[in-house]
DNA sequence: CTGAAAGCGCTTACAG
DNA sequence: CTGAAAGCGCTTACAG
């Protein structure tokens, strides 16, 4: 049995005034030509602590025409276990920047379409109940987002995100001089020949893109000699001694990947060819080893700022939302650090 | 350049039809007498497609509906770095109930009183937003709950509430049962002067109590004589090997308490006199020993089902906000698991 | 079967 | 300095 909550408009019947005027009081709005009476301003405190009126939220939202509510969207479940570490500094950094703002966050979690997530339901757009959204995580190719945008509606990604023909807003770390400084790291040791891994079948990524560039770019400015044969597309399974032998043949003393999956089985594998890393072979993940790694660390790659994302990223939703639609700023690139870690010493097989 | 939101009204410009029906069709009303020809409803699901129209929470709600959305509130961040491990299972769990049962999550993170979250911000309820709301996270007194009840509003706690005359809907963990379980299992060992050390100062509340009580209905099981002075309340500081020695003296083989970082503490406090644990002296964490110990390893005590008790609340709330006002079931307890560990070894000083 | 209207509880111009 | 009014975008009786 919910009691009826008093409303403004009981407050004013019983202050002696217009609901507008119980607005402005509890508003503070004494600025400009709006000046009330510190006697009607009593009047109208007391018959809100009489009746222990509080304000709607809703009503306020509605009649304010903005809800302050941002969308929070990702394909999969947010909180699930698998990404915990991963996913976790970026809402930490979402949620810090939203409380500072004086935002709440909408979490999109209801499926769509048949059981799954997705920003379009029926061709309708399910981020709309908010302000304006981030979206973040796994990469489902550019439809949606391309109609997004298309349609206007105000986001961010958390990741870069390249379309031809559009400026899509997105603040991300810097693979490109991150794998840079993995790569000069090894050849500051004596590395030559380094050879890159990377899934064979999966949806071609910017961020697979990005850390490509800066193997290049690596050896061009190092001068260090480009055979395409080290630029290897290769699935997990794929990996066998005797693939590692063929490339051990080639005179590659260093190894690089982009997932942490790819250590444990290269691991494995040399260690049934009785090697060890990095004594006889050096290893560098070009992303962060987190602490996911029980087994493995100290592992060399790069830490993604990944708290500092998800604050920029709401920092520059916010400011979409507030009209700054200077081109410029909405595509931010945040620098990796360098983790040193032990998986790279100097060849020895040379 | 943002193209305003379309809304109702244009959908049912476009379609022909009054905002009315336009709300009908969308809500499915099928039913009773009111009955629309499949021509105009087709008309206006095309009018919404071709508009992009989705309907605007705040105005729904204001209006009377529900607007499936559940509200999440902790008094503090979230996504806090220090709860991490501890925060994380409950939002797996409310995020997968809220999904299959397709709720989208409001998460509170707009500060209200100077910079601090309460729920009630200058006697507004900001949860009003949400459809009901799950509350979890420190306890701060009754005074915000209480109101909450007495409003109507409809809420579950994670963690057990109680507050005399009232019945707060709430799923909890079974910390007596857990409690008595690990007192039980030392009792078994041969343990039969237990310590069991406790905050001082900190707000007296249920998760406490509920520890208690099983401390002192496993001493009356198991007919173990109830030593007072053994239930120590000190803070952390409080730890010294004076404090440690004189319960010694009193005979302790065992120490029970309710915080990881007590276990921190103690383990200095040991070494520094030489003991070592548990070979001189066993611990038992009542709690989660969760994986945030690394340096602590094993520790025995019991597990939370953390994410069962995110599902269970959401199911909870799910049926407060179907109307389902049975008393019963509206306190739900789920057991705890004992985990085995190994801080714990019989007692060799007696 | 469908439309016109009132109302949810606020805020914000706009008049006096 | 204060009041009357319109409007935010919906839903739900109530008439036809």
């Amino acid at each position: 049995m919910r009691k009826r909550r008093s409303t403004q408009a009981d407050v004013a019947a019983l202050a002696h005034v217009s609901p507008a005027i119980v607005s402005l009081v509890i508003n503070g709005h004494m600025d400009g030509n709006v000046r009330i009476s510190a006697q009607t301003r009593q009047r109208v405190w007391d018959a809100i602590r009489e009746l222990g009126y509080v304000a709607n939220p809703v009503a306020r939202k509605l009649a304010g025409s903005q809800n302050r509510l941002l969308g929070v969207f990702t394909y999969q479940a947010i909180f699930p276990l698998e990404y915990h570490d991963f996913y976790y500094p970026f809402l930490i950094g979402i949620e810090e920047e939203a409380q500072a703002q004086d935002y709440d966050l909408l979490l999109f979690t209801r499926p769509t379409t048949n059981g799954k997530r997705s920003i379009y339901k029926e061709g309708i757009n399910s981020l709309q109940m908010a302000d304006g959204a981030l979206l973040l995580g796994v990469y489902q190719g550019p439809d949606e987002i391309t109609q997004l945008m298309q349609e206007g509606y105000p986001f961010v990604y958390v990741g870069r995100r390249d379309i031809p023909g559009m400026n899509i807003p997105y603040v991300a770390a810097d693979y490109v001089a991150a794998t840079v400084q993995v790569v000069e790291y090894m050849h500051s040791l004596g590395h030559r020949r380094i050879a890159y891994l990377s899934k064979q079948d999966r949806i071609p990524y910017e961020a697979h893109y990005d850390r490509q560039s800066g193997y290049l770019l690596a050896h061009q400015r190092l001068e260090m000699v480009l055979d395409e044969r080290l630029l290897i597309a290769c699935d997990l399974e794929a990996i066998t001694p005797a693939l590692l032998q063929q490339y051990l043949s080639l005179g590659v003393t260093a190894l690089l990947f982009e997932d942490i999956s790819y250590a444990h089985k290269l691991l494995n594998v040399t260690k049934q060819m009785g090697m060890s890393v990095p004594h006889d072979l050096s290893f560098a993940l070009l992303g962060d080893p987190l602490n996911e790694t029980q087994h493995l660390t100290g592992m060399t790659g790069f830490s993604i700022p990944r708290r500092e994302m998800g604050k920029e990223a709401v920092h520059l939703l916010i400011n979409l939302l507030q009209g700054n639609n200077s081109l410029k700023g909405q595509q931010l690139t945040l620098p990796c650090t360098f983790m040193k870690g032990n998986t790279v010493m100097p060849p020895t097989h040379l």
